[in-house]
DNA sequence: GCACGGTATGAGAGCGCTCTCAAGCCGGAT
DNA sequence: ATCCGGCTTGAGAGCGCTCTCATACCGTGC
């Protein structure tokens, strides 16, 4: 505490000062099994006295462990600052992630090169697992992470989930499929009857579950093409794809846009078209994050709790590390629902002494339609 | 390559196969210097062939470099991730510093408890050097940083820049003032007479700033205290202070908000309360960013390149770094304007070989009206 | 009195890397 | 031939920690 600069005190240093081997200063600082009060005590005060802090670096060398997980954003567009989503996923992550005093490691993958110093980051040991968001069809990374047997959790459902590859991914979702269904439900149930659909895009899983949500609650095989525009997940796109499908399919009555923020485009179109909202279309929206609030009208809406998808997250994944760290091998994943947690199932006991293999399972939280001015 | 899970190689195992000794690999690893090229040739065939990838932390544990620095954001409240401004800063950081390859940490400050894990982190050796924002008067985390020596560069001018405390901070800020003068000045410009201000959060300087701005523009040594809200730079507190304003002053013919997302929450107001933009009420924002773009009708705003800001920081950091690791001295700082730096000058040269301390200055970047459909 | 099991502490090896220093080698100047 | 300087390479110490193993110590039960 007195000395600010000079070489920062190590083990040796506070076990000099207190009387003690090494060893015994080891064992208090990580927790003191095993010492007798008195001892732990004199320790304690030398640590403080010389203002001690571990080394992590040493540590990590001999533990192989580092505290840290990466966060990895494959979002190569400006997505990820602009849609709220993001943020609040990470919130919730940041959150559960301090709360077990692991470190954050932030990273978004924007070009091709970004791939390679990325996989050389995973496999060198920086990182104990691995947070993914967002990953499109064929993204590299799932492979390198499994290649360097690096734990992982995925924000979404992977595309090979359900496929034969092994080991089984391990993942947080909401039910895409049914919020979809909720909103185009509500909207039949308004009495429309022409509803179009502004899609994200169609290689990422939640985007594809959601237009299934819709021909589902459709109840028609394949959506028609005239009412269907891809919206690309982001403002601007949603601005467009209204604009096609007004051109393609001008007496639609209503729309379903897969994401607030492309709600909020399809909103910017319609109101510059001159069409009223919701009296001649009315519109829902998917996430129920601010630009649904924030929209004129505020925007009927799918409501999914991103903050604690994020902490779900988190949660599996120290959940995995803490497993793996225990027995040394990869736990093999139950699919969803069978066997597998719903809801917060999984994370409801995290504090538990003994974790439970079987609870290592992907996790699919629930999506409520929330009804506001704009239907 | 082929080993896909067993131990990691090591520089040892790389040494065999290659039939050189340890030495001489960590040579080529690291660059080369001072190796036949032949060797070298051998050395990396055999690095490719084992999949040899370094231990970081036995290579910090000598170098006393973790190639990490930390980024953190000390905004208890939900702004961070509802106001893009962080996403656009955080990306231009995040850019630059995967450019000089290092890595990221991101932590957020949102409790009192959150400051203690952070101080041991700061001390723990785990980062090179921290970037913080948006500090708020009174903040614990520069001394923390100051007295584990750790180089710090901060984002917006922290409270006591330009006091005799020393070592003077090293930051990226634009010129707030100039910026808000600009502002006011056009509404002047334009006829206004009663122009309010949305103030944010007035323990910061960026608010501060730009609130002696907009007195110096009007030329007043105190602002109307019935023109004057506070917004705390959200959009509901825009929202917020915009009610206010109508009820202390109703015949205010312009406002200035001081970000662009309290200019939205202000725009809502005024239409809720049947104030027509520009017409009755004229509306100026700051920042230039989504909000802007988005709201009804476009906002005239003060554009700064926030994304050039949070990249600035990143190499003002970096440079600090280096020089730092070249000669271990701490480095004075420059006031900006007296043989500081101004624009990007200071980071104009980053790639010089022997960096030029006097380069390690303040950044001001310029700021500039943009006018749009809201005055 | 002595063997015994259990617990508290210390000694010391080693985690994988970097870096200093000494040794070896070569060509050119003496 | 001899020496010197520069360049390339290897040997080995050591970064600060954890963890195994041996040792010392204690109280029991015979």
């Amino acid at each position: 505490m007195s000395e600010p600069s000079g070489p920062r005190p190590t083990l040796e240093a506070v076990a000099a000062l207190a009387g003690v081997s090494r060893a015994t200063v080891s064992r208090v600082v990580n927790g003191g099994r095993g010492v007798r009060e008195p001892v732990q005590e004199r320790v304690r005060q030398a640590v403080h006295e010389l203002g001690y802090v571990p080394n992590s670096a040493a540590r990590t060398l001999v533990t192989r462990r580092t505290g840290a997980v990466a966060v990895i954003i494959a979002e190569p567009e400006t997505r990820v600052f602009t849609d709220p989503f993001f943020g609040r996923q990470l919130r919730g992550i940041s959150r559960e992630l301090a709360a077990a005093d692991t470190q954050l490691l932030l990273m978004f993958v924007e070009h091709r090169a970004d791939y390679d110093r990325i996989g050389r980051y995973l496999s060198g040991g920086h990182v104990d697992g691995a947070l993914m968001f967002s990953l499109h069809r064929d993204d590299p990374l799932p492979a390198m992470a499994d290649r360097a047997g690096l734990p992982t959790v995925y924000g979404g459902r992977p595309g090979w989930a359900g496929a034969d590859r092994a080991p089984r991914p391990l993942y947080v979702d909401t039910d895409n499929r049914d919020g979809a269904r909720q909103a185009v439900r509500h909207l039949l149930g308004r009495g429309r009857r022409r509803i179009a659909v502004i899609t994200g895009p169609l290689d990422q899983t939640s985007a594809l579950d959601r237009l299934d949500g819709y021909r589902e609650a459709l109840g028609v095989p394949a959506a028609d093409p005239r009412l269907l525009a891809d919206g690309g997940f982001t403002a601007s796109g949603g601005e467009r794809a209204m604009a096609r499908l007004l051109d393609s399919a001008p007496d639609l009555d209503a729309v379903f846009a897969c994401s607030d923020l492309m709600a909020s485009g399809a909103l910017r179109t319609l109101r510059a078209r001159g069409r009223r909202v919701p009296d001649e279309v009315a519109v829902v929206g998917y996430d129920d994050l601010e630009p649904a609030a924030w929209a004129d009208p505020p925007l009927t809406t799918v409501r999914q709790d991103v903050e604690e998808m994020g902490r779900l997250m988190a949660r599996l994944l120290l959940r995995l590390l803490e497993v793996r760290r225990a027995d040394g091998t990869p736990v093999p994943v139950p699919a969803p629902g069978t066997g597998g947690a719903r809801g917060t199932a999984a994370a409801g006991t995290a504090g538990a002494r003994h974790p439970n293999p079987m609870q290592l399972a992907p996790v699919i939280t629930e999506a409520r339609l929330v009804v506001r001015e704009s239907t």
